[in-house]
DNA sequence: GTTATTATTCAATAGATTCTGAATGTAATG
DNA sequence: CATTACATTCAGAATCTATTGAATAATAAC
């Protein structure tokens, strides 16, 4: 039986799962293995966390996918381990790769696309709208590239941007 | 009937918007009426995206909510008109200060308030751990902050760090 | 090789979300 | 005030997503 605020964490973290875009299974087995210091395994999960055991098999593979968690095994013990790494950044880093790749690159190409076959002089006011969208996520692009592109030094920049004194 | 790229532009972006969290009618829609430089009316936008009436004047006053759209009226016409707010930055702003209030600030709470009751001696190892995430969190919380506090000052910072020459 | 233990797969089911369209509401027109 | 034109609502249907659990596979122990 979970602590008290060892729960509210997880179910809270099941939640922002979803704003990450991983569902919500997945972003609760993450909180918990992140909240134990010894390796943890399936039927634990299943047991602790109130879902079968189907399910928790392919979460924690998928969370395998992801690079998020990793498999272990402890010495005379035929099951499978899990532990986390233990700096949730790279798991935010991976899925914001991911996320980018999937659902903003096919806008910014659309639109792109859209645009250059779109008459500046048919429609002015369209256009215009468009272009200055298209620079917008243009620079979003950008940005997210430098960001996406090290995963220690976006770290670094995040904890400078985001300290106290700027 | 719609031109091709424009069919594109608007089924990407519907798409997108599940990355920012609207469904993906609304999402159409408001690419529609951002496509269009004059006024849309309700039964233009549910016969030109095939969906239902219902669907379209829902999903019509949900981005009125939003602030994304404005309904406006053209004299001598009984029907209620739409047009979009012509810079879509507007838009994205105000769907990060939801979601981030919503999801984010939650999760952060509940592990600002598990840190306060986790004994730093009991179990270090993930009391460390935790107070590593909450350090990574607390600065995406100032950064967002920062960022969402004036919509003006945010985009000019979004193009000079996106710009190309940084 | 047989048995026991654990892990995985996947078809069926449950659950959540989105959409439809008929019913109802509202307001302008003659 | 009756009719017409349009907008909105919401219960049910359709669809999409997540979960279960029984069947199957894999592996270790004997």
């Amino acid at each position: 039986m979970l602590p008290e605020g060892y729960e509210q964490f997880i179910e809270s973290w099941g939640s922002m799962g979803v704003l990450w875009g991983i569902n919500r299974s997945m972003a609760r087995i993450h909180a918990f293995i992140l909240l134990s210091d010894e390796p943890i395994d399936l039927d634990t999960v299943a047991t602790e966390l109130s879902i079968s055991r189907g399910n928790a098999s392919m979460s924690l593979k998928e969370l395998r996918n992801w690079g998020i968690i990793k498999r272990v095994h402890l010495s005379g013990d035929r099951r499978d381990f899990y532990v986390t790494e233990p700096d949730v950044w790279n798991m935010l880093f991976k899925i914001g790769i991911e996320r980018k790749k999937r659902e903003f690159d096919p806008a910014l190409g659309a639109l792109r696309h859209l645009l250059s076959e779109t008459d500046a002089d048919t429609n002015r006011e369209v256009h215009g709208r468009l272009t200055e969208l298209q620079r917008t996520l243009a620079a979003m692009d950008r940005i997210m590239d430098k960001f996406l592109k090290n995963e220690k030094i976006s770290k670094a920049m995040l904890e400078f941007l985001g300290s106290k004194k700027m």
